[in-house]
DNA sequence: TATGAATGAGTCTTCATTCAT
DNA sequence: CATGAATGAAGACTCATTCAT
């Protein structure tokens, strides 16, 4: 018993250990760069011993990925539970979605930015990019029927959402270490900028019977 | 004469073919996955033929980066030749942007989204991105000046526009295929959203007395 | 325990003959020839395996250059340690470096014959050299001190000598099996010949007024 | 007539850059290093051009060894010619050598130091030696006859001197560029030992009562 | 005569992966 | 459970050499 159980808590740790290896070199060097050689060096053992709890390098990697997001699904439920008010709600969904792309900059790139086929497993990250998605929608649907939002199509603004943020984190990322402005105030405006574009016009928020020519569309 | 004529313009053609081949292969493979035999394959050549126009794999790369700026930079400048009001070229400009991601997904993937250590060359890609950035600083300029966006630093915005073009790029790219609603109403509704959330308060935005000073950081 | 012993050993063994067929194959073919292809094959393993030994052609090459040292080196100690009368002893490192060069005609040729340039490895031919020439320097140096040979720079000598016995060696793996006369003889008398030369004109060599047949020689 | 006679002494001509060119880099990188690419860049013609007057590298190679030894036997010739005293003449005729040697290393290495498989051509190498060793054997014979040495074997006599130079030459390559001593004063100093060895007791080096148990050799 | 283009063969080296222990 | 040994496959790159022009 004793016995079993540490070899299990053993096995468990190993484990993490490899799977902490993996994640940062993965990150640090991308998933070509990466060799099992390596990770083995990292936590100091044989290349073979990772064989034994990973089959393979594509599932050692997928592994990590999982995890990853899983981390970013658990922390848009711990925000969902929080229980903000809707506009403030997405406001901070969108936050927390760049700051956890700029966090794990090479998984993001890998899950959201490649084209499907690149790395590999796709299933993974289809159902991994449909939940993400999902919260955000959610977010967009509460801030309509609130009133805090105006919008013809739900999906579409979450999409726009959604896209303008990704690409905010794309170039936070892509542009790592470049001479940008301050990064949160960044993404501050950004997200302010977008809201302040969906805002109800008219009366609410900001009452005044703006004449507002055209709700949008402009000129051209 | 008519033979060394003839001569040049295959050597020049085959030089695209490579060029071709090489640049959908970066994109659909990523830089390490691809190999030179893999080119030399596609082409239907031997691997040393490359070596005949390319110092080296890393060359092959930067040539292939450079080319697909060249475009889009050519496309921009066509854009401001044309004079069309600030706002009006800044809308173009930004939609231009997404139309050419779109368009060529695999180079606005090399050149834009994958993180520059991947490959290697950073020296290229980042004075690729700087120009293209600057034009739409230029274009963002233009319409503070004239009065049709309010911004308290035109960086920031230019970087908010340029981040949001990206990510909604790179979604379409990345999503290729996906059921998404109409691209072309996505492209307008993000952009228009945008541009409304930076049109000034003429009449106001918030109508109450907001010192408004700071336009972004709002609530929160 | 048994295990670990036995792998120990098995490691040495493959280790040697890498060791021995790469030497074999340096001096047959020249540094640049020799393929770790080659090696491989010559050992019927795979080249792989060669690189779990040494990090690289160039250390395998210095390995063996290194080996072939050490064995000259101890000779020459073990020499030493005989204490024989200093010309004798003068005599005997001659002798013996002669032998093994004809003993060991490739690892001679390698260390001690081939230009540098072309394996590469300099510092270690050269600290090499040096010691198997200290070692004859001390030897030429207790002659002089002993007051059997005469000279004005003992380096100077010692460096003739060397030269002397150099060139037979190379000599006889040059001309390896060519009809030459006996080996062993031409040896006896090239040394003899030199150190006559070197004898102290006790009854100097000119001295007396030499009837000298011949005034020319010296002078010219 | 006058057009085939330019272009005869074109093809001449470039022949000789050919050769010049091929013989210094020779010289400077070593036999596998040279690259015909390498050989053509020097005399600026095409790769190709050098095969119109080479069949091969090797036979290039043979082609500069070949010239470059002609120039050897060609000396000794003169110097033949010269008809100095024996003494001298073999004296000359060993710096000769010597001097050679140093001054066109990698040709001498080549030719006489390698073990005759290595490179590739033999036919010529054997003849080179043997020719250059005749003339040594001649110069010898005549010292002999002449009273200025005593030898019993005058063959035994000629190989030891010519091992000799043959090491010193040996060493003043593979030491290329060593804070040796004044390289003359060497070649002076060992070929007059050798000499001096020589000569014939006539005076005797030894000839008192030398105690001297053991004359030299023989006993240990 | 001279050459640009093209290539097949071969180099060193690295990697993921498997066995036997 | 863990590993040392071993390997097949592959990658970037270089070279001598040959054609067609």
């Amino acid at each position: 018993m004793g016995v079993s159980e540490r070899r299990q808590r053993h096995r468990a740790s190993l484990r993490r250990e490899i799977l902490d290896a993996a994640s940062r070199l993965f990150v640090e060097e991308g998933y070509d760069r990466v060799t099992m050689r390596g990770v083995a060096q990292r936590i100091e053992y044989s290349p073979t011993t990772i064989y034994l709890h990973f089959k393979d390098k594509s599932e050692l990697f997928d592994a990590v990925c999982g995890e990853t997001f899983s981390e970013l699904a658990e922390k848009l439920d711990a925000l969902k539970r929080m229980r903000i008010v809707p506009l403030g709600h997405l406001r901070e969904c969108l936050r927390l979605y760049v700051d956890f792309g700029v966090k794990h900059p090479d998984h993001y790139t890998l899950t959201f930015l490649l084209p499907p086929k690149t790395g590999r497993a796709q299933p993974l990250d289809a159902s991994i990019r449909a939940r993400a998605f999902d919260t955000l929608r959610q977010a967009v649907r509460s801030c309509v029927d609130y009133g805090d939002i105006r919008t013809v199509d739900v999906d579409m603004t979450a999409q726009a959402l959604w896209a303008a943020v990704h690409g905010l984190t794309a170039m936070l990322i892509t542009a790592r270490g470049l001479p940008f402005l301050s990064q949160a105030a960044l993404v501050d405006y950004t997200i302010d900028t977008l809201i302040a574009g969906l805002k109800p016009p008219a009366t609410p928020i900001r009452t005044t019977p703006t004449p507002a020519p055209k709700p949008h569309s402009f000129t051209d």
